[in-house]
Order: C-alpha cells, then sequence, then structure tokens
DNA sequence: AATGAATGAGCCTTCATTCAT
DNA sequence: AATGAATGAAGGCTCATTCAT
C-alpha cells in the first residue's frame, strides 16, 4: 500500500507502474494480483484508503466545530488545518494529486466516488448549521455555496504543490505560513458572499 | 492537427498515440517528426492552437463588452456564451479537459502558458474596470476574484462533460439551456459577493 | 545467451538487434529484459561469457607451462593454440571481433574489462618467469613486452578473419597451417627482441 | 565535410546522423546526395580527406629522413611528430578512431584502402633504406616489421584518447610529454628487436 | 543545384496480466 | 499464498533515402 501510494502519488494511474510498485515494495509482482483483480483496483483502494486519512486526520478539527462560535472564524481554522495538513503529508497530498487530476473517466469516478462521499458527509451539515444559525443569509443557495467549496478545497490542497495550477496568487511553493494569509484572503471572500447582512442593511 | 486534437482531446497527452494520430491523419508516423521536435511539442502547439481559437471563438462577446452597462449582466452574457461555445465545440472542450488534467508537471506548464496568458489578457481588465466604475464594491480583492474566476471558468467549460467533477449541482451532462441556469446561480454567488453595496448598507 | 553471441559477433553491439536475438533465440522480446536490464547488459553478459570460454578454452595449454622448457618455444605452442582455438570457434571470435572494435566508449569499458582481467591474469606472471629464468634480457621492460602482447594476440585472433586488418603478411582468409607460419615469424620477431644475448656477446 | 568529419569523429559510422550531418553544415538533408551517392560513400570521402591530411601533416618529418643519420633516431623522432600531431588535431584522430573501429566489413574495407595506401607507400621504403644501409639487421624480416610498425602505429595514435585500449603502459590520458617517454620504451624494444648487432656479436 | 517533406521499417524499452510451479 | 518468467502489443523516436518542386 505504502508503495501503491508512492508511485501512484509521483506519476499518476496511467503512468505508475505496477512493476515500481511490487519491486518497491518488496513483492513479486504476481502477488499484487492475490490481493487486487487488476491495477484500477488497487488505484481505487490507495484512493480510498487515502481519502480516510485525510477525513481522519481532519477529524480533530471538525470535533471541534461549535455553532456558537462564528462560523467564519471555523471556517478559516478549518482551512489553517486543512494547507497545514497537506503541507506535512506529502503521500495524501500526492495521491490527491493523482486523483483530481485523472484523466480516464472510469477511473476517476472509480477513484473519486470515496473522496466525495467524505466531502458530502462533512461539508453540507456544517453550511446548513451555519445558516440555520443565521450566520449566512437566509437565502443562501447552499449547493452552490458547496459546489464552490468542492472547487476551493482540492484547489488549496492542490495547488500549492502543484504548478501552474494558480498564476495568480502564486501559491505555488508557498510556506504553510503564506498559505494561511491566503486562506484568510478566500474566507474574506467568502464571508462577504454568503455572510448574512448587518442589521442596518439591506440587499432587497 | 485536426488528428492530434482529437487524439489528445480523447485521451489526453500521456496516453495519447502518435501512432494513432499519424494513421488518422493518413500520414507516415516519421512524417510528425518533420514538424514537431516530439510527442510534447506537438502537445504544445495543439494547446496554443486551441487556447487561441478559444479567445477568437469567444472574441464577439467580449467585444460587446460596454462599461456602462451592469457589470454581472455582462459576466452572465459572457458565461452563456462560454458554455454554449464549448457546447458546440467537442474538439476545444476535450482538449481543454486534456490540458486541465495533465498530471506531467512539465507538460502541464507548457501548455497551460498558453491558456493562461488568455485568461489573463482578459480577465483582470474587465475587474478593474468594473471597480473603477464602482460596479464592484471598491475594496475588492482583485486578485481574489480573478483567481476565483480561473477556478470557475475551466469548471464551466469542462464539468458538464466529464463525470465526477461536480457531484453537487449535477452539472454533467446538463444541456445548454440548463448549464444556463447554473450560470444565473454562480452568477448570483459571485454578485453578492463582489457587487457594491447599496448606498444605507455599511460594510464597515 | 547463444542467440546473443550469434547476433553480436554478426554485427557488433550498436547494430546487434535485441529483435533478431529474440526471434533467434525463440522468446519474446520482452522477455530479455527480465534477464537482462537493457541491451548494454546483454553485450556485457555475452562478453563476460565469451571471455571466461576462451579462458577455459585455453587453459589446458597454459597449464602445460613449463619454466624449465624454452620460452619462445612455449610461446609458439601457445600461440599455435590461439590461431587454432579461434579458427575453430567462430562464435568466439566474431564476439572478440565485434568487443575489439567497438566504438562506444562506455560499452567498450564495460565489455573489455573482463577480457583485459583475463589477459592480464596469464600474461604478465608468464614474462616474469621467462625473465626470472633468464630467458629473457634482464633489463626487459616487461610492461612493454604485455602491452606488445596485448596488441599482437587480438591482432593473431582477429585479423585472419576481418578484412582489412593485416595488408602486409595478408592473414585474412589464412588456413590454420598458414596461421602457424605466420606465427612464426612474428615469434622470431619477438625472440630477437626480447630474448636473452648469447653470453659472448654485448648490447650497448 | 567539416561537419561529416565531425560527426562520424563523434559516433562512427554507422550511428553516425546524415541529418545530424546536413544540420550541422546548413545544407539541406537532400543535398548530400548530389555530391555523395549514399553515405558509405560520405565517410569514404571523409576517410580519405583525412588520411591525406594526415599524411600531408607529416610530410615534414618524413622529408627530413637522412640515411645517414641514426634509424632509431628519426624513428623516435617521427613518432614524436605522430603522437603530437593527433594530440594537436582532433578531428581527425576522431576519424583515425571510427576508420580503426569500424565493424562494417564493407565499410572498413572502404574507408581503410586510402590510409593503408599512405602508410605503405611510406614505411616499406624507410625500412629497407634503413636495413640497405646496414642499420637493421640484414637478415630482418622487413615485412613483418611493417606489419608491426601498422600495429603499432594507430594504436600510439589512438591509445592516449580512446579509453579501454591499453590497460598496461596506461596511454589513455597521458600528456604529449609523457606519450613521448612512452614513445621512447616502445623504440627501445624496436630496437633490440630490428637494430644491426654490433659488430663482436653473432646471431646465428 | 538545391531543397526538405515524406516515408516506413526499424530501434530499445515498458507494460499489465497470466499461469505453472 | 506467493512467485516471477513469459508474453506481445504498444510506446516514442531515428534513420537513410527518394523525389517533386
Amino acid at each position: 500500500m505504502a508503495a501503491a501510494i508512492a508511485e501512484f502519488g509521483r506519476v499518476g494511474f496511467s503512468r505508475g507502474s505496477l512493476n515500481v510498485i511490487a519491486r518497491e515494495a518488496g513483492v513479486a509482482k504476481g502477488s499484487l494480483f492475490q490481493y487486487f483483480t487488476d491495477k484500477l483496483d488497487l488505484f481505487a483502494t490507495v484512493g480510498e484508503e487515502v481519502a480516510l486519512r485525510i477525513r481522519a486526520g481532519l477529524e480533530p478539527i471538525l470535533a471541534e466545530f461549535d455553532p456558537d462560535q462564528p462560523f467564519f472564524g471555523f471556517v478559516t481554522e478549518a482551512l489553517d488545518a486543512w494547507v497545514t495538513y497537506f503541507a506535512e503529508h506529502p503521500a495524501e497530498r500526492a495521491v490527491t494529486v493523482a486523483t483530481n487530476l485523472e484523466m480516464d473517466s472510469s477511473v476517476r469516478d472509480a477513484v473519486r466516488a470515496v473522496s466525495y462521499r467524505q466531502y458530502l458527509e462533512v461539508l453540507p451539515p456544517l453550511v446548513e448549521a451555519a445558516r440555520d444559525k443565521g450566520e449566512l443569509r437566509p437565502d443562501v443557495d447552499t449547493d452552490v455555496m458547496v459546489a464552490f467549496l468542492l472547487l476551493i478545497l482540492p484547489h488549496l490542497a492542490i495547488a500549492p504543490y502543484v504548478s501552474g495550477m494558480d498564476p495568480v496568487l502564486g501559491m505555488y511553493g508557498q510556506s504553510v505560513t503564506e498559505l494561511k494569509t491566503t486562506v484568510r484572503r478566500f474566507v474574506a471572500m467568502m464571508e462577504v458572499l454568503f455572510a448574512a447582512p448587518a442589521g442596518n442593511c439591506s440587499f432587497d
């Protein structure tokens, strides 16, 4: 598993080599096929494993969610934890990249199913809790908000380590400290977007 | 060129086969190397060609930009044109997918350079014009806004045709008509986000 | 291995074809790479195998070396065996040719290392034994003598079968019988060169 | 011609590329075939050109040959000039290497014919002059002597620049000064070998 | 005379998968 | 369960030569 994570993280699914994985893992090539029906099955398993690790790694911060605290404060903290996690877990990050940049649709579907499940178990409840508590505009389009988060989360995870994803803010190569600044810029944007209006303000 | 666009659009760079391209183009394999130094050079040329086609295809709508008209109205029209363009140009769309999902960093950098140039020539001036005219909040973080557009534009272009990119709004498989509805949901979000406040409203 | 020896012997390393080797050997092309990391590795193995065969084939004559017998008589016998060996072993001879005429320095170094080892294990002890026993001039430059033998041995092995190596003595195409005559002409030259002087003769 | 010399000198005939030669020469690929019937014809012309250059470059030293001077003194001077020439003419040296290490017999024959002609025009007369003048033993086997020189001359020319040709004396990488020392060791050997005996010494 | 596009066979190497042991 | 040899298609790329312009 470690060898597979490393290899697929390194070059993705289609160019990832079972030869290399077997050699690195110190097992016979044929042995891979005792546990996985084929290459795709192995990759899917890798994707699942990594998705669960990421979820588990972020569970603590999610557990801290307190509906009584300011929502965007929590979002900022959570995104800090998010970028920190990927900074500290290169293997998981690399597989996330491979997952997000997979061209083959059947492969992509197989591997994204698991990770999207994690996202969708976590994000909508948070958003709805915030809305219900009045921290978001009552008419917020929660689906769009989730869709938007689903765009921004992988981007924040990947862009610092994948050249050519963000030619504007220059996230590529940023340190965690710098990333946290970038996070705040994004959150500021989101806050304006979704936050409930102050009392004396009419949006008509 | 047509054969190369088709092939790379179909399976991307790394799995795209020069054999197939040559056969499809009706030329000898070796002939490809008279015009392109190697596979990457061909892919880069394909990327450039497609980026320019897309830019040219959208030039009319950009030419219509009138600073005196409501900004988000223009954005809506432009995004309508954007999703329509990709609906009507499957080859360009497919290459865009291949470009956006390329794993190999040197390949990705080579091919994204051109398309990002187009984006960056077009988007920042528009945003700044809108801000200067008072249609955006004066304190808008234009870089974040552009970064955000850079995230959302490829997404809108690709998601309807690439399974597993958008498990929330269900853009995959949507018709142009449906996409225009989705566009409006996104614009509504952006409008709240970036639009200048109404007179009697303080953001402090 | 037999197929590889034949192919590399036929046209050398750079023009030797793994396709041909695999076909001739009756194995799949890919199978070659189960045993050899690449073409060079195969060629190096071929070179080693052949060097060892040659060494083994001449071991009997070397074992007969008797320090009490006349040295140049032994040399004559050994060279007779040498030219006879290559007359009778076309495959080993052909690889020797390929080894000696290899242009690429990294290839050449890889493949010559083994054969030179054989030469250097055998020749210097013989020369020194002869000198110590007084059959060679005491002031003989043994290194030059070995260097000279290292020039002449491959020449005698190859020249009869490789056109254009010896435009003077016409070794190309000679029978073993004729070669033995040539050997004697060479030995006569060497004898004059290196032999210890007769008692009443002063050099310098 | 310069481009061809450089290319064939670099990698030899079989791996030498007409593409590279044409590009380097700044002419069209097809133009090569206006002047040379095929690759071999070009290589043969290169070989001839270089053989003549070498001959011309050494003509001065040959012109100095004075039958009344000590023969081996002249040989030493000539070999000094020989190793110096190749030290100072890398292009000619490289083609000499390519010529001497060519595996393909038809190619080899074509290219060696010219250079051997030069050798055979020069060497036998010198040897015979020396013998007739009494500087060599009267019974010297002049053919063997020429054959021997034909072995040693290319070796001295090439070994300093081609790894793995001389594992004993270590000529590879030697400076011209060092080479001249090596030359003297060889000449000393030859002198013993061929020189006429001093008066009071009988060889019979 | 000069060009350079076109050719297509050939190159070495990688690959996922099978299967007898 | 574990092995690892065997496969053979496919990969990108190079090449000397031709020939219409």
